[in-house]
Order: C-alpha cells, then sequence, then structure tokens
DNA sequence: CAGCTACTATGACGGCTGTCATAATCGGAT
DNA sequence: ATCCGATTATGACAGCCGTCATAGTAGCTG
C-alpha cells in the first residue's frame, strides 16, 4: 500500500533481523543482508544513510513491534484469556518454530543486545526500547485479567526474562525442553497473581 | 602450580572470557585476547592449535565451570540455605557487578549461544555443556533443600533461565531493576516448592 | 657440547568488512 | 521534450580478520 513491490527497504530490515538473529551482529554483512533481501545493493546508502548502525537499529525496532503484535495476537485468540494461557502462547511460538524450522534462530533483540550492547550505545537504546514495548502489552493483558497493576509490570518482566533465558538454553542443548519447562513451572504462579487478586486479598503468603 | 608465571595460556582462555562477555564472540579478535592477556601472540597456534573455535570453546567452558563453582561458594556461605536466597545470591553478584564496575559485560556462556549456535556447532555444544555444569548444582542444592528430585531439575533450569534473561534485559536497559524483579517475584515459588516437599504434599498442581 | 622439546617472534597471505565516490537509470511532473 | 528527485549500479578504498610459514629462543637432558 507505501511501496510499489512491498518496499526493497522494507525486505532489508526484515532481511536484518533474521539474518541478526541467526548470526549475530558482527557476522552479518550488509552484503548478506542485500543478497537475503533480494535487494539492489546500491540501496543501502540511500535508504539507510546512518550506515549498518542504521538498520541495525530499525531491525531492532522492527523485532519489538513485531513481538508486541504478537501479544495482540495471542489474545485475540484465546476464548478465555489467563497469564499462563498467554505465556504458553508466547513459549509456544517458540517450540513450534524449532520443533519445525530447526533451531537456528533466537531473539533478535538479545542477539542485539549481547553484540552492541557495549560498543553501540543506540544500539543498546533500541534493544531496550523493543523490550519496553514487548513488555508493555503483556503488562497490559495482566492488569487486564485481573492482576493488580503494580505487580503486572513486574510478571511481563519474569515472563519475559524466564522466555529469553529458555531460548538461549534451547538453542544451546537444541531442545525446547527448556521451553517447556519454565512454562510449566511459571503457569501456576503467574495464574496465582491474578486469582489472588480477583479473591481481593492483599496480605498474602500466609 | 603448574605454570611458571600462572600459565600464559590461561591468562589467555580468561581473557577471551572477558572479551566474548563484553563484544560478542565474533567481534572479539585474536589480537585483541592477546593485548588484553599480555601474553605473547606467537603462543596463540601452539597453546590453541585448533585456532579461535578452540579458544572460544575452552572460554565457555571455564565460564561453566566457575559459575559452577560459584553456586558452591554461595552455599557455604549460607547460614541457613533456601532456594529463594540462592537465587538472591546468583542475581546479587550481576547487581553488584553492574553497580559497581558498570554494565559493559554479560555472560559469555550468552553470548556464545548468540554468536555460534548455528555456524559452530561445537560451540553450541560447549554452550549447552556450560549450561549443564551450571544447572547440576542448583539442582543438587534444591534437592538438598527439600525439593522433590523431579522438580529440582526444572526449577534450576527457571532460575538460570530467568537470570540470563534478566541480565539481558538489565543490561539493555542499563538498571538492575530486571534483576531485583526476578528476585523478588520468584523467590516465594521457590521456597514454596522446598516448604510444600517438607509437608510431605505430594499430587495436586491442578 | 649437542640435541630435543616447549615456547615465542615476525611477517605475510587471501579474504572479508563497512564505507564512499561516482555515474547511470527510472518515473513523473512541467 | 526537459528536467529533477528518487533510486540503483559499480568499483574502489583502507582496515581488520584468522591463519599460516618460517625462524628464533629458552631450558632441560644426555
Amino acid at each position: 500500500m507505501t511501496g510499489p513491490v512491498r518496499g526493497s527497504r522494507e525486505r532489508m530490515v526484515f532481511s536484518a533481523a533474521q539474518l541478526i538473529r541467526r548470526d549475530g551482529v558482527t557476522a552479518t554483512g550488509m552484503r548478506d543482508v542485500v543478497t537475503h533481501a533480494q535487494a539492489p545493493r546500491g540501496s543501502l546508502q540511500h535508504h539507510f544513510p546512518g550506515g549498518k548502525q542504521q538498520l541495525v537499529n530499525e531491525a531492532v525496532d522492527w523485532a519489538g513491534r513485531y513481538a508486541a503484535k504478537r501479544i495482540a495476537r495471542f489474545l485475540s485468540e484465546m476464548p478465555e484469556p489467563s497469564p499462563s494461557l498467554l505465556f504458553a502462547a508466547m513459549v509456544r511460538q517458540w517450540t513450534d518454530e524449532y520443533q519445525t524450522t530447526g533451531f537456528a534462530g533466537g531473539c533478535p533483540v538479545a542477539a542485539a543486545t549481547v553484540d552492541c550492547a557495549h560498543a553501540t550505545d543506540a544500539t543498546r537504546q533500541a534493544a531496550a526500547a523493543a523490550f519496553a514495548a514487548w513488555s508493555r502489552p503483556v503488562a497490559q493483558a495482566l492488569t487486564d485479567m485481573g492482576v493488580p497493576a503494580e505487580q503486572a509490570g513486574s510478571l511481563a518482566t519474569l515472563m519475559i526474562s524466564a522466555l529469553e533465558g529458555a531460548i538461549l538454553i534451547a538453542r544451546a542443548e537444541q531442545d525446547v525442553r527448556a521451553l517447556l519447562t519454565v512454562a510449566r513451572e511459571l503457569g501456576p504462579l503467574l495464574d496465582a497473581a491474578s486469582s489472588d487478586a480477583r479473591r481481593g486479598s492483599t496480605g498474602e503468603s500466609h
């Protein structure tokens, strides 16, 4: 709707995100991105005058927005949403990919953080923004399910932390075990936070 | 005890781990490692005939053994150990570093996984072994605290996953918030698993 | 002394990287 | 037809990378 052949520029950002999450930022060359996106090499300096940094930052931004949209989609597909079901859906996205496509890629935001957090501050900020964009709809969904507002943000951070860590372990082990484990162990805790609130209990832990 | 000036070889492995966790595997050059370790460049091909791959793999191995030793030390320093206190100690190691030294580095095993899991299978296996070496003493400690054996491994995976993810987020945000959050939110769940078991409860979980 | 092994020094090689300078092409609007 | 901005093509540049070939030194053993 905006571009002619669906924007070669957008294709490059998308391809960058895909290659980054597979090989890391430093190991991903601009020529690789151009090839993967089937885009003209000459367009690079026109669309991304800021060089590789700009391309990487936009890829990280895109990943953050993508993750946020997935949360919305998960919720819309859920007849009776609950915290544990949302987390299970987030995890299942990864187990599905790993079981069908293989363990080639991880999270592009994690890759950018590991590779650029120290060397390139702008990319570090982009990663922080991506985590925030991802976390916001999760926390909002938790409050909608009855989790007290001051705990929703914390649980969202916990969910994303556990998911990111499990992705790492699953990729290293080439086994979805870690992903299934965190979903199983964390589910009851998440649901307890929403049902406790629905019951109106304030002081707990006996 | 084995080397003359405490082994230039060991220094290179250690420096490799430090640089990898700061800049990532690909961005860390062998010349950088030699410089950082103040080691003779000519020793590289003698001590690491397998090239960069061998050096990286040994650095990952070292990191795994180091993490395992830290668990043992945490436990030995704890008068009355509990799952939540162990996890708090694991988290505090990172908040301490970040608050005193800055947010320069992350976990070297995570960096190796992100950077090499797809390209270099041997490094991926080294990362998996490091996670296993790290997880084993955690699970053992949990069983010693009364967590049922079949749940101890799962909780160890959950702890390491949440910690790794929180490290990522903390580094991106340059704020220890995520680390403090996972410690606070996960603590009660961990202690419940050990006290439940001590009470002898067997079947429920839904 | 020689001889052997462990370690170090040095320089070079091909290949890849991000970036840039320059020019060509294309699509509309005038 | 002419012009102009947006897009693309192409080639080159300096710099870094991991690796290797070769030679040298130190230290122990005979």
